[in-house]
DNA sequence: CCACTTAAACGAAAGGCTTTCGTTTAGTAT
DNA sequence: ATACTAAACGAAAGCCTTTCGTTTAAGTGG
């Protein structure tokens, strides 16, 4: 075949197919992909440096299809809700793409930019110093779980018939996985906001 | 070959030698476990029904190798961080093993005997109804999130050349990365349980 | 103790996957 | 016109999980 008059691939198209891939089905793949844009999959090595690279385009992908407001100007409280709301809601798009993206280095520009005001609303707050990390870690590891909890099975802890009966019963006041999410949501952030403030009082 | 007169495979030697092959290597396949057992691919099957299998496998061994204390007559707080730290324990001695079990239904019992103390311990604080498994998956989503960072790489954030001085900044404080690990786990610990304090008290 | 069933190994193969490599052709710049 | 680069292709290497049929050993009921 050649090359083409216009090139049948671009790095648009392909982090398009790419997601909707993932929606689909938890996963992509180069044939997969190949297929949905109608080219062969080595061709995709001329646009990207392989799948990680990829990984990193849906990364940047869900974190700009909905930009958050500006956060400059608002208490540290009301910033932290709006950044931890925005990384959660991205995933909440787009639930099965989390547990893809957790081994990754994060190089986005745009995502570290995010991670550039959740510093600035910590100090802010008044945290300094190797806290800022340590919070930064807590909020991470809180909004990645979230977002893996969105992908969980429906069914996340599948007790034994006999015993158990403390969770079982805590379980069955969840309601639909959707639903206990979004409230397990709120409540945690709620905990950690408190907990913050608490910290920062003490 | 035909049936042995021992024996060449059990469940234990089969998890023993996918916990190694997942340590050192952050995954395993069935073509390595079989090399490493010296028998072929296909006579795993004999013993477990598949791959999931061996994963449920994994987390109960990394689970109960360290029993963690009776924390029955414990106040709350006290019996929290047993078994949040007992949960973050298992998973910083096999790092890699967290991101495999991120997409898995928890079926092992003692392993929901956890998940029991914890909604025990809820309940004794004075969580009802539906913030008990709010709280659960707060904690769930913090504790794993913890456990995914000691399996993250060296460099999580990696920000470009230019810019970004405040994240640069705290990340310069941070230390090697499981040094940076521990305290974000010891901030992370402090600020949920002072969280959830709070809000009893709110 | 003989026959039958079950357990546990094997090899082969199907059907995935990522990535590399060499080849071909189209556009671009000197 | 002559290079050089960009962008497609097919083929192949080398992974992976799982299934299937075959072989042999161990255990069991009559």
């Amino acid at each position: 075949m050649g090359r083409p008059p216009l090139p049948l691939i671009s790095v648009e198209a392909l982090t398009t197919a790419a997601l909707e891939l993932v929606d689909e089905s938890g996963d992509f793949s180069f044939p997969k992909l190949a297929r949905k844009i109608g080219v062969s999959q080595s061709s995709i090595y001329n646009h990207v440096s392989g799948r990680d690279e990829i990984l990193e385009l849906l990364r940047h992908r869900i974190i700009t299809e909905e930009p958050y407001p500006p956060v400059e100007h608002q208490d540290w409280e009301a910033a932290l809700r709006v950044l931890i709301r925005a990384y959660r809601d991205a995933f909440a798009r787009h639930p099965r793409l989390a547990p893809l993206l957790v081994l990754q280095s994060i190089t986005d520009p745009e995502v570290i930019a995010l991670y550039e005001d959740l510093a600035l609303a910590l100090e802010a707050a008044g945290f300094r110093g190797r806290d800022v990390v340590s919070a930064i870690s807590t909020i991470d590891s809180f909004a990645l779980g979230a977002a893996l909890d969105l992908a969980a099975p429906e069914v996340v802890w599948d007790p034994p018939a006999e015993g158990y009966p403390t969770l079982k019963r805590a379980v069955s006041h969840a309601g639909p996985s959707t639903e206990r999410g979004s409230h397990a949501f709120e409540f945690g952030l709620d905990v950690i906001i408190g907990g913050l403030r608490a910290k920062l009082a003490g």
